[in-house]
DNA sequence: CTTTTTATGCAACAAATTTGCAAATATTAA
DNA sequence: TTAATATTTGCAAATTTGTTGCATAAAAAG
């Protein structure tokens, strides 16, 4: 169960003032407890603006609460990141994984092994599995 | 230098109908090596109409000839695949580099690993790496 | 060179995202 | 606690991105 005092404490500890929406916001993504798009959003939250929406993942990202997951759909998905992140360092280190059946992204346990390129400055890594998720998949 | 002739070669081992449009399009991406966008291909045709780039990125890519790069900013870019690949069997199997600092999407020699998750049934790896690319980085 | 197939341009549409601005709300400082 | 300041929200409107239908033009096949 997520508490009220925990979803603000985590908007406070990332610099982020706490409104009723956003409060609204960040307990829904922590329950869903699976990535999230705007799409998720307005359909959840149908009293808030679509505008209030995209710029509230704008604020919960670049204060480190979520991380952009790239896609080739055209549609932005956001997951949350590790308690590590702030405005300053955007760590996360895990792998995601987009399931063809339900289109679903999941950010997984596995962490991004580390790349070395010669002559290229590497700061952040971005590795997206494309299959079936354990729920599509049929033996 | 990339020549008229090996073009048509190049399209027609594709399956892809020979056009005056397509075979601009083709060398002007050979000749970019690097990742394109629907952007630059606007910038850089501008008595193409908009959709028939929209419509030649998309048989390029059913064709084997370019595979799309999942990307953050809600552009779609597009690399070339390696010789190998053809309408029925696409595999890119290399990473990708995002700068930072001039925005260039560069597809690098080196490939992805592979990855297993249990329960989970792989059929595609994207690897993104972001940071500083070789002709942006300062020493 | 005629037929068949496919690509192109145009107009219109649809979806996704952004911007400016005034009003409302949250935080800070007194 | 209140007044001043800073930020967020909602609304309307614009922009950007991508798609669809259809007539015409062009390419490939016979």
């Amino acid at each position: 169960m997520i508490r009220y005092s925990e979803v603000k404490r985590i908007l406070k500890s990332h610099n982020l003032r706490i409104t009723d929406g956003r409060i609204d916001i960040l307990e829904f993504i922590l329950r869903a407890n699976k990535t999230i798009s705007i799409k998720d959003l307005e359909k959840e939250f149908k009293s808030l603006d679509r505008v209030t929406l995209y710029r509230t993942l704008t604020s919960f990202t670049e204060n480190g609460l979520l991380h952009k997951i790239p896609d080739d759909s055209g549609h932005a998905t956001y997951g949350l990141c590790h308690n590590t992140c702030d405005s300053k360092n955007h760590y996360h280190d895990h792998i995601h994984f987009k399931c063809n059946e339900c289109g679903t992204i999941e950010c997984l346990d596995q962490n991004v092994p580390a790349f070395k390129v010669p002559g290229y400055l590497v700061k952040a890594t971005d590795v997206i599995l494309k299959g079936v998720c354990k729920t599509c998949v049929i033996y």
